[in-house]
RNA sequence: GGUACCUUGGCCGAGCGGCUAGGCACCGGUCUGCAAAACCGAUUACGGCGGUUCGAUUCCGCCAGGUACCUCCA
């Protein structure tokens, strides 16, 4: 019953059984970022949300390919730059060459995603790496007549195609109102209705990113590189596609069409997407510009921040939210996503210090099945979490002698806490820098051993003083039965 | 304007036609020379108005408020 993996699928909007086409196998292809700028909050959503899939899927016994990749080409900036693809753009502000922007930000969207414990996906292939299998794409689609050359460019023949396909089976749209819709864009004229997107676009002459093609030069439309590296690398038809619901159009009602027109049939079995981060109620975005990068998040460098996030604060504060819901982003959840993810990570640890006894007074396999039935209903990071807080508590009653656990349920106990906190939900300890400074420690450990001594005659004047004016520098100073720990606060 | 979604206690956030979600904060307690930390325990909820039902926070309708997409966006 539970055991059954369902995933909510938005062509259907309702969760479904997952099947996959090969059994034992399962292909993922998930949008990846436009490299043109450092990575924000609201990438870690998708990139956090398809890892604990990908992770989950590996671990109960699926083998994936993971693709996931990154668009370094080909996305237009807006109506006023007619054309000009965004790469193009920061380039030339940076004095850059095209690729040096790409590979910086795809360095420094690889970077934070470490830090996240985002796992690699098994093939991160870009755009410009592909614009042959694209062109091939466009080529294919055109000879089946449902797209046209114009000026250079070709276009996708929305109302063509719809006469044999289902536009807007995704996003829920009809042709009617998108036609009814449709604003009047610079650039328009070249095409035949509104609705209809590039698959080619003819390089204006001050356009640095081009490549030569049987219709000039020019570069890829805005979807095909899904389309085209999807099938490349997966196959005609996969299990898996993800990425952000702002995706859903007309991006991914894009791919479908660009599938169909091409092949005669669409490529994705499940169509999953992720919600948004909110800030203050409004989605966190580039083009509103309330978007804090990642890296600000993890230095504190931004006026809207209190402190310094640590990167598994930010995982876990985006893990205990369900990846279908919206998240809204204050100091206040983050810090108390901070204390929690604290409490989870100490009582993992002391589950070491647990002694067993003859029998148990708990039940182990009763949480494992939960925390299961929580994976396997849609990905529910949340009640998972939920569950190892009921278990953090059980922990502490059992370090407390308050409940008793047999050896065998022990070894239940630490093997399930290993799976879900480090391997399925992909947390991690993180290093604690104040130790790396011997002379600092030294100082540090050589002022709390004198105060230790100043308890030791009573002399709590001393001692107090000591601690009270390290806490003021900074420090976090814990007392123990017969010693000190101590830290530099976060 | 069109389409879809959302509204849960101080904050974040799950969920279900009847059974304590969970975290953080607050409060009480254990521990401590006093603290801190840690741990234990308790408390507060389902936007408004109708309807269906033995019973609705959960289903339906209306209203109010909010968000997303319709143009690049995770």
């Amino acid at each position: 019953m539970d055991e059954q993996l369902l995933i909510y699928t938005t062509t259907q909007k309702k969760k479904v059984p997952f099947s996959p086409i090969t059994p034992g196998f399962v292909g993922m292809y998930v949008c990846g970022p436009t490299v043109y700028g450092h990575a924000h909050l609201g990438h870690a959503r998708p990139a956090i949300t398809f890892d604990l899939v990908f992770r989950y899927l590996q671990h109960v016994g699926y083998r994936v390919r993971y693709v996931r990749n990154i668009t370094d080409v080909g996305h237009l900036v807006n109506d006023a730059d007619e054309g000009e693809d965004k790469i193009g753009k920061k380039a030339r502000l940076d004095q850059l060459e095209p690729m040096e922007v790409v590979q910086m930000y795809t360095n420094s969207y690889r970077l934070n995603m470490a830090k996240l414990n985002v796992l690699p996906p098994s093939i991160e292939p870009t755009a410009t790496g592909h614009i042959i299998e694209q062109i091939e794409l466009v080529k294919t689609i055109l000879a089946n007549g449902y797209a046209y050359e114009s000026n250079g460019s070709v276009y996708f023949d929305v109302q063509k195609y719809a006469t044999c396909f289902d536009y807007g089976k995704l996003s829920g749209r009809k042709i009617e109102d998108l036609l009814i819709n449709t604003r009047e864009l610079d650039g328009q004229d070249e095409k035949r209705s509104g609705l209809d997107f590039a698959l080619w676009k003819k390089a204006q002459p001050e356009h640095i990113m081009r490549w030569p093609s049987p219709w000039g030069e020019g570069f890829p439309g805005w979807h095909a590189e899904c389309t085209a590296m999807g099938k490349k690398y997966l196959g005609e038809v996969f299990d898996i596609h993800g990425g952000g619901m702002d995706l859903m159009f007309p991006h991914h009602e894009a791919e479908i069409a660009q599938s169909c027109a091409s092949m005669g049939h669409e490529a994705v079995n499940y169509w999953m997407h992720n919600n948004m981060i909110t800030i203050n109620g409004q989605k966190m975005g580039k083009s509103l510009g309330n978007f804090i990068t990642l890296d600000e998040l993890f230095t504190g460098s931004h006026p809207l921040l209190e402190k310094a996030y640590s990167p598994m604060a930010i995982r876990f504060f985006i893990l205990q939210a369900h990846y279908r819901s919206t998240l809204d982003f204050s100091n206040e959840a983050l810090q108390a996503a901070e204390k929690g993810l604290e409490r989870l990570m100490n009582a993992t640890a002391s589950i070491a210090k647990i002694t067993p006894a003859l029998h148990s007074t708990v039940d182990i396999d009763s949480l494992r099945q939960s925390c299961f039935a929580a994976m396997n209903d849609d990905f529910n990071s949340p009640i998972v979490i939920a569950n190892l807080f009921d278990g953090v508590r059980m922990i502490n009653q059992l370090i407390e002698g308050k409940a008793a656990i047999s050896q065998p349920d022990l070894e239940k106990l630490s093997e399930l806490y290993n799976l879900f906190v480090f391997e399925i939900l992909g947390l991690q300890l993180e290093a604690n820098e104040s130790a790396d400074n011997k002379v600092l420690s030294g100082v540090v450990d050589l002022l709390l051993t004198l105060r230790m001594e100043a308890k030791a005659n009573k002399d709590w004047a001393l001692s107090d003083k000591i601690r009270n004016e390290l806490t003021a520098i900074g420090f976090a100073i814990k007392d123990l039965k017969d010693g000190f720990e101590w830290e530099i606060k976060k």
